[in-house]
DNA sequence: ATAGGGTTAG
């Protein structure tokens, strides 16, 4: 027996078992002082270990008891196996594999799929196949199910889908399982319809009525980006678990559909249905993409009255809000305070000091952040990069894109060179810029060149524009906001030729201009402002106030972003006074000095009222602007910290 | 006694 002595060694799993509760200990050291060299009190123990999810102990019980003499039989290796492959040890599992050779388990079905159980789980599909092929009656159901969803869960739908097939021609049995493992593989449109049939086969096998498998149907909905049809399904659930409200809320998170999540939160707590740190991770998503604050902070009394434990997943969601809504102290507070940080708490406060234009700090957070071990990936570049175009950074931009290629082997993506792009083209290096984007690797796309053309503007640089323009309308033709910026950039020159080249095109392509809008929270209430608006009940006041604005600001004059004086006025919005400026007027006339965020939506379609912003905070101190969620503009007390045009 | 499954963040 000590030729099993090696299968795990000792010490490699002593420091884990140190970081567990004494009592589980235990355990292991009363399993440990059997004397009967029988396989079934170790059995019983094994499976007392893996039922709670203690797979270490569970492998280090496994090698005292061939260390006592015992011989493992068909009923220990399921509960190994299961160990390791939760633990995803592949060496430790082949080397279980030979065990179950040497002992002459390898027939018995509770065995083979915990092996191709386990495979799967440690990546290893090709594997799992011999063990799969070696099976003389492959009519086993569990074994089919084991392999499907392991192929799937290995990005292999296609192969999981084909078992499937094959499945069903030999006559073998399917059950709900089989489509647990297989309905998750739909993760994307082009495999709707190979969901929607197998809905369609799941109510004709009668399995409707599963509760988990309509939960599972709606996520793959969600993955397939079909909100109707996942809302469609969610409504037509007679009985909804609370599995069933998180999917669908954060199904609508992820495609940033916030105020519908919003919705269903309010109808969760009519309904007084509890939620959960599932549900509160998705709700608080949506909060950080309105910049709705006040339910944020909600949500966040909710949690601690409700006493529940705040896990990673939660905090993160809650730096993220805070972030997201301008409360970097508050993000910070709970960054700080996390015992274990991961890649997503640091990318979220990056991205949040970023946004705000603090590029500096969020560039020493990124350090720091290095130091400690932790290895970065493309999303976390993503912010650092944005951070330093927002700031004007430009050497640390263009070192940090060389720092993921180089040391990190991170292939960059579109995301990653259009904020290099912006970086580049705000400090002029136009050209440079342009050849960046003519070297990518990978295709451009609609963000890369207008970020160019936004530089074009700053620059008025009118033929590169032209070029970029060109491009990004391929891309994006429906994009109105590029069109519009062209449109100014002709303005600025004086190009009225050009201005109405671009009408003709909108025209043509039946393009109208979207009603931009902006809103503002104030007393928990969201006021919200189109062009030209009169509907508020304080219409009169407004508009004082923006005259008298705009009286005492055209006094001060302006100044562009390389401190020139802006000669020409801003071309007036056709449908009125641009919402932002009542959005503006309208938060000044109803905030105290210094507490509130004003939240712009939409400043992409109208950019130039940027200069009306800039103009006002000159004036006035206490004007804090935060923009939509992609991109933030950042003016405080009158000194513009950000050149964004954007 | 033993195998296969649904919801979470940047």
């Amino acid at each position: 027996m000590t030729r099993y002595l090696h299968l795990v060694p000792l010490h490699k799993y002593s420091r884990f078992v140190s970081r567990f509760h004494t009592n589980k200990a235990a355990i292991v050291t009363k399993a440990a002082n059997f004397t009967t060299t029988a396989a079934t009190p170790w059995n019983t123990q094994l499976r007392n270990l893996s039922k709670h999810g203690q797979y270490y102990e569970a492998l280090i019980l496994y090698l005292q008891m061939l260390q006592s003499g015992a011989t493992p039989n068909a009923f220990t290796f399921p509960f190994v196996l299961k160990s390791s492959a939760s633990l995803s040890l592949p060496i430790t599992g082949k080397q279980l594999h030979c065990h179950v050779f040497k002992l002459g388990c390898e027939s018995e079905p509770f065995v083979q799929t915990a092996l191709i159980s386990m495979y799967c789980r440690c990546n290893l599909t090709e594997s799992a196949q011999e063990v799969f092929d070696e099976i003389p009656q492959r009519s086993l159901t569990v074994c089919y199910n084991a392999l499907i969803s392991g192929y799937v869960q290995n990005c292999n739908f296609l192969n999981g889908f084909s078992l499937f097939t094959e499945m069903r021609q030999r006559g073998v049995p399917f059950n709900a399982v089989t489509f647990l493992g297989l309905v998750p593989g739909c993760t994307g449109p082009q495999y709707l319809w190979l969901g929607m049939s197998l809905h369609c086969l799941n109510v004709k096998c009668g399995l409707e009525n599963d509760l988990t498998i309509a939960n599972c149907l709606l996520t793959m909905y969600v993955r397939c980006a079909s909100m109707e049809l996942t809302r469609k399904l969610f409504d037509h659930i007679p009985e909804k678990g609370l599995i069933t409200w998180n999917a669908m809320i954060s199904g609508y998170a992820q495609n940033g559909l916030a105020a519908e999540v919003l919705e269903l939160y309010h109808e969760m707590e009519l309904l007084q249905v509890n939620p959960d740190a599932v549900t509160f991770v998705g709700v608080l998503s949506a909060c950080a993409n309105l910049g709705a604050q006040k339910i944020g902070l909600e949500v966040e009394e909710k949690i601690r009255s409700s006493g529940m434990r705040c896990n990673v997943f939660l905090k993160n969601a809650l730096i993220n809000m805070y972030a997201r809504c301008g409360n970097l102290v508050k993000a910070r507070i709970i960054f700080d305070e996390m015992p274990e940080k991961n890649l997503v708490s640091w990318t979220a406060i990056i991205g949040g000091y970023g946004i705000h234009g603090f590029g500096n700090i969020a560039v020493e957070l990124f350090d720091k952040m290095i130091k400690t071990g932790i290895q970065p990936d493309g999303t976390v570049f993503v912010s650092v990069l944005s951070a330093c175009s927002h700031a004007g950074l430009t050497k640390k931009g263009v070192n940090y894109l060389d720092l993921m290629k180089r040391e990190y082997g991170l292939k960059p993506c579109s995301e990653h060179y259009s904020c290099i792009v912006d970086l580049l083209g705000r400090v002029g290096r136009l050209e440079e810029a342009h050849k960046l984007i003519e070297s990518m690797e990978v295709e451009p796309d609609g963000a890369v060149w207008g970020a160019l053309l936004g530089a074009c503007k700053i620059h008025k640089n009118v033929e590169l524009a032209e070029l970029a323009f060109n491009k990004v309308v391929e891309l994006e033709p429906t994009n109105i906001g590029y069109y519009v910026l062209l449109s100014n950039i002709y303005t600025e020159a004086n190009n009225s030729e050009g201005i109405l080249r671009v009408r003709l095109m909108m025209r043509e392509r039946k393009l109208k201009k979207d009603p931009g809008y902006s809103y503002f929270e104030c007393k928990g209430k969201t006021h919200l402002f189109v062009a030209g608006d009169r509907s508020h009940p304080q219409t009169k006041e407004i508009y004082k106030l923006l005259n008298r604005l705009e009286d005492t600001a055209s006094q001060h004059g302006g100044a562009n972003t390389n401190g020139q004086e802006v000669i020409n006025q801003e071309p007036p919005n056709i449908m009125g006074v641009h919402s932002e400026r009542l959005a503006i007027a309208f938060a000044l006339l109803n905030t105290e000095i210094g507490t509130d965020i004003l939240v712009i939506k939409n400043l992409r379609i109208c950019g130039d009222c940027h200069l009306f912003v800039k103009r006002v905070s000159k004036i006035v101190d206490r004007l804090f602007v935060v923009r939509d969620a992609t991109r933030f503009h950042h003016f405080r007390n009158g000194t513009c910290s950000c050149n964004d045009y954007w």
